[in-house]
DNA sequence: TTTTCCCGCCAAAAA
DNA sequence: TTTTTGGCGGGAAAA
């Protein structure tokens, strides 16, 4: 691989440890989707979206087939997926819901735990449906519905499409859009959606494709992560189009909830997700082919001094999907905390100089900027405590 | 310690 | 065959 310059690696950029949350799927999904939900693209090539977010295609999948399953995406061929958006969202929703209460009713009270590899001498027996396993008062009302779903679990034959992430993104969501437990941990929805014999391993890799999920859902601001009422358990809340006020369009989604902050997982807006691996680093000696995520790192280095600064002027990031122009706009940073905002953004606007000359970098700031410059259009039209001159800057860095 | 979940190996599916 | 997809689980960061 092009070594990358040395000097830069060092001084100046690169001192900042291995961040798990810049690496999140939640993170890359939201920078996806700033990257393409934007009026004139309706086609997203893998490549393309590997290659501007700077990471290796296999992360590309993951989110792609989570958006799919939720309607922003539609599969149109290899490699390619058409941009439907978040208007495709409430369609999709309906249909899983459907479906979903079309399964229950169709099976209804017994599942018969079907299938459940019976592949290579896997054995496990069988037990009925749950096993030991007691629901919690919350997952009760899900039960039924994640029956029917183990139980859709039909022949045997497509076991990998059984397993695949889709399907389970599906699977969790209906739960949602079928119990009506306020909040389901992902451990129960493991479980149920298992539907069986579930051993340790196989829980703990469902568990691990559900944070996979999760993640991903929420920084779309379909679920939300919270606290399971009694047990303080850590599970996720059903936010679903609405996800935070502010009907627009109708179709609202991805509006953070920028006041509660439990800083757990916050999306910001690292564009490129490249930079260092996780420890294994710099083997010296080795190094696999460790394809993707190497083309054009030579300035991501500096731009994520950019991006540093760009996103956390002030300690803060910004966070989720930023509603690009011409879509329903986010309220989240407007409320309350709309006033510093503008600070921020003033300041950052004439102190940050985005000389770099990467293409993503350049797109995604020339993006949030309009963002910024449409939110501010509509706030200062809609109040007066923000004055006029601010746009100054605004053209100034375009 | 436990929970969260990134990373990339490698096999299945598709050209 | 090669390339595209993507299951899967090790193991490290975070809590």
């Amino acid at each position: 691989m092009a070594s990358l310059p040395s000097p830069f690696l060092e001084s100046g950029c690169r001192h900042h440890t291995y961040s798990r949350k810049q690496k999140s799927l939640g993170l890359l999904c939201s920078n996806f989707v700033s990257l393409y939900d934007r009026d004139d693209v309706e086609s997203v090539g893998l490549d393309d979206a590997a290659r501007r977010l700077g990471v290796e295609r296999r992360r590309i999948y993951d989110i792609v087939n989570v958006l799919e399953s939720v309607g922003v995406l539609a599969r149109k061929a290899k490699n390619r997926y058409s941009w439907i958006g978040f208007s495709g969202i409430p369609k999709a929703l309906d249909e899983l819901k459907e479906e979903a209460l079309k399964e229950i009713s169709g099976t209804d009270g017994q599942c018969v735990k079907v299938l459940e590899d019976e592949d290579e001498g896997k054995l496990s027996d069988q037990n009925g449906n749950f096993g030991d396993y007691k629901p919690s008062p919350a997952a009760i009302g899900a039960a039924s519905s994640l029956c029917t779903v183990a139980c859709k679990a039909r022949s045997v034959t497509d076991n990998r499409r059984e397993k695949s992430l889709g399907l389970l993104t599906q699977n969790f969501v209906k739960l949602f859009l079928t119990t009506d437990a306020d909040t389901v941990s992902l451990d129960e929805a493991a479980r149920l959606l298992l539907g069986d014999g579930h051993d340790s391993s196989q829980m703990r890799t469902k568990v691990r494709r559900l944070y996979d999920i999760a993640n991903v859902l929420s920084s779309m601001n379909l679920i939300e992560k919270t606290q399971q009422l009694e047990t303080r358990k850590p599970a996720f809340r059903w936010l679903g189009t609405k996800g935070k006020p502010k009907a627009d369009t109708g179709v609202t989604v991805a509006i953070p909830p920028a006041t509660k902050q439990w800083n757990k997982r916050a999306f910001g807006n690292d564009i490129t997700n490249v930079d260092h691996k996780r420890s294994k680093l710099n083997n010296p000696v080795d190094k696999k082919p460790s394809k993707a995520c190497l083309r054009s790192d030579d300035l991501k280095e500096c731009n994520l001094t950019a991006q540093k600064q760009l996103q956390s002027s002030k300690g803060s990031y910004v966070f989720g999907p930023f509603r690009p122009a011409g879509v329903t706009k986010r309220n989240g940073d407007v409320e309350e905390k709309g006033g510093n905002k503008v600070q921020d953004w003033e300041s950052l606007a004439s102190s940050f100089r985005p000389q770099y000359h990467n293409q993503a970098l350049s797109e995604l700031f020339v993006h949030y900027v309009e963002a910024w410059k449409s939110w501010y259009v509509e706030v200062a039209q809609g109040s007066s405590n923000f004055q006029q001159p601010r746009k100054s800057v605004i053209n100034q860095l375009l």
